[in-house]
DNA sequence: ATTAGTTTGTCAACTTTACGAACGAACCCG
DNA sequence: CGGGTTCGTTCGTAAAGTTGACAAACTAAT
């Protein structure tokens, strides 16, 4: 057409087909892309005149015909930054345009909180960037996960536990502020552990699954139609709330939820003490600590540690059995420091095929602790191209509003 | 562009316009659509050629200025059927592009099931047609909503209760060749039913939110970012299965699930039954048909009748808990023969109110049993459209793909 | 070595589509 | 009846994409 929505359309496919194939040829492009070879041969040579792409040697293979030039995404058409933010360490990594990790750093959070984490991690991105001789100006988005629950329309995290004063601060705005106006966003860490893993990890080419990450508390990232689904609210996966393992009723499993009560670490380490039936036992908070020490425990053939793995692992699969229902995930990924071990996979596996007829598939993360991180590149890629490739506005297919007045008019008795 | 797929994004672009809000003049599409009032006009105009667009007369307004013509889409353009398959009756609906429903009309299911029942659909959709005098041959589009399990990869229903030799049966494409070809869609009956809501019910405007239908059976359709999810089966939904209100590790719950097991009518009227303390209670199967006595006793102020209910409402909730944890929805809309009815929804939410801080709106259903019909109206015409205006491929941004060789190699200690 | 077949990439001519500006038409109001 | 305003059309221009032909480059078989 005479605007520019045509070719903002297909400069984008040849991207798309670019990122994700890798090299390619103008010929196949044009093949992929549905396009004429002339078209394509235009907006390659846009996109390498922006500085977009770059040519990347000849084909090498031998089958019949003149051999293609070849094209790829130039990687260092831009950098992002992803950021992990936790409540003892915040991790960061570089990443270029060509879906390389250039460079990560871990440093502890700063106890204080608030805007001196800030700080910290706009001096980490400045100094990745440094340490790999590259303008941090050449940042085109960093992304954070942070926990904590994001009020989606202001983007501030509405409250952000382990983080001293962080909450109701613009993070966004301010880190933003503090990098000379680089794009920021911001996003709940188990949200974008499931992008992670969508990346990179078990969620490649899937369109619907879940991440469960199980540590000091127990929350899931969701995909559903190869798209992050947070709800009305910013709230969905927020299973700990589900009714599950413990009673509902009781007032003392409201605040944190009666699946969290059940699962989450201190959970956790009170059975274990509890099975030890160690006088001093009972329910005493703080006993995160031990969850190392069970285990340690299970690994020795300690019964108790063992028997608390087994009742952990079994509300576990209650909760998966009841997330299968609703959503009907191609996978389940456990993360987290509880749900990623190995030792829980087994259990959580064989209670499941107890409970479904046809057990839905359940795998500890790929990624580890590195899912946060990783998640966070690939939100701030994504985020990076949709800022530079923005898409004409979508148009959908919209059913005709009904008739209401005539909605019933036709009614006829039998 | 010289290709047709600008001219398809504009026309889109106008019906879309037009068909969610009423009739517009030239000009003001231009204005909405974005586009000039030229292009406008040949778009139009080729839509009202191809007999789309009707006009409908001036603008009466008094405002200044020449009045303008208005155009609206033609209701006789097109005709879809919609067709809500039960155990016991079939209801068949006849609408327009327009989004009237023009005429209605339910028989019996025939017992014998299988292509009997195929044969009485197709007879429904003709005499609809004929009885309106229009050809049957302008019907663009039929949808059937029906109970069971879809396999969505070659659209047979596998499974299909209450409809002797239903299911293995390729129903879409038998329905379609006795009607001449026209495209035929089957869906569960759940999903059409939560397609209704959205198009004329609780769900209009909303992104997420769900319909669970509770008679026989329990189910629920699921809406999320404005789209119908399945999930990756076609069992997303199948919340029977939930851990919820009955032994999961029982067998015996295993085959319907424990929350129908829990909620189902059986389960109410058993659980009536026995808390009438009658001697001859006891589980008794098919004790279905004193579901009816149940909300009259209630009506009469009848004690077990009443607690019945209550811990109908009570489970229900918390399933609902469940689905809210997950799914985060605007609205969860009640249907089904109890789940509508409005004796349940109290109790239910003041249950809710005591398992959640927030608790999710519950509503309803403000199509009662005509939400499946009108769904399968909805289905019909969203096929249609789709197909009378074909997308072109949706191009998304996809993230670069990682690059596995570097993605751990700049990892550094802290 | 030569030839046939295949594939890549470019050139040129043509078509479709959209836009901007200008203009006449229609309508309201004072 | 004239001024102001909005509607819709005409005309010329620009952008974008397609088709078809063709040269260049390469492989494989004769």
């Amino acid at each position: 057409m005479a605007d520019q929505s045509s070719r903002l359309l297909n400069v984008r496919a040849v991207m798309d087909q670019l990122q994700t194939s890798g090299p390619l040829s103008r010929a196949e492009l044009a093949r992929r892309c549905r396009l004429s070879k002339q078209t394509v041969s235009e907006v390659v040579a846009q996109l390498e005149a922006a500085g977009w792409l770059r040519a990347t040697g000849e084909s090498v293979i031998g089958g019949a015909g003149r051999s293609a030039a070849l094209y790829e995404v130039d990687p260092a058409s831009g950098l992002v930054v992803g950021v992990d933010l936790g409540g003892t360490k915040i991790r960061a990594a570089l990443g270029d345009f060509g879906g390389a990790v250039l460079r990560e750093q871990t440093v502890a959070t700063d106890p204080r909180g608030g805007h001196v984490v800030i700080d910290q991690i706009a001096e980490l991105a400045r100094g990745l960037a440094q340490a790999e001789g590259l303008d941090v100006g050449r940042v085109a988005c960093l992304a954070l996960g942070s926990p904590g629950a994001l009020d989606r329309r202001t983007g501030v995290m509405a409250f952000a536990p382990n983080i001293p004063s962080f909450g109701d601060l613009d993070v966004a705005a301010e880190l933003g502020a503090r990098l000379g106006g680089v794009t920021t966003v911001v996003e709940n860490d188990v949200n974008v552990s499931a992008l992670g893993e969508q990346w990179a990890g078990h969620g490649r080419g899937l369109q619907d699954f879940v991440v469960i990450a199980v540590g000091t508390g127990i929350g899931m990232g969701i995909v559903v139609g190869g798209e992050l689904r947070t709800g009305a609210t910013g709230a969905a996966g927020e299973i700990g709330y589900m009714p599950i393992g413990a009673d509902p009723f009781d007032p003392a499993n409201r605040a944190k939820g009666p699946l969290e009560m059940a699962t989450g670490g201190e959970a956790l380490a009170r059975r274990y003490v509890a099975l030890q039936g160690t006088a001093a036992a009972g329910p005493v908070a703080g006993d995160r600590h031990l969850v190392p020490a069970v285990f340690d425990g299970a690994a020795r053939g300690d019964w108790p540690a063992i028997a608390a793995l087994h009742d952990e692992a079994r509300v576990l699969a209650l909760a998966i059995s009841a997330v299968a229902a609703v959503l009907d995930p191609e996978l389940v990924v456990l993360g987290g420091g509880i749900g990623a071990r190995e030792e829980l996979l087994r259990p959580v596996r064989s209670v499941l095929a107890q409970l479904m007829a046809r057990p839905v598939e359940v795998r500890a993360s790929a990624l580890g602790d590195r899912a946060g991180l990783l998640g966070a590149v690939a939100v701030a890629l994504r985020t990076a191209q949709e800022q530079l490739f923005a898409a004409p506005a979508p148009i959908g297919i919209t059913v005709p509003a009904p008739d209401l007045d005539r909605l019933s008019a036709g009614r006829l008795p039998v």
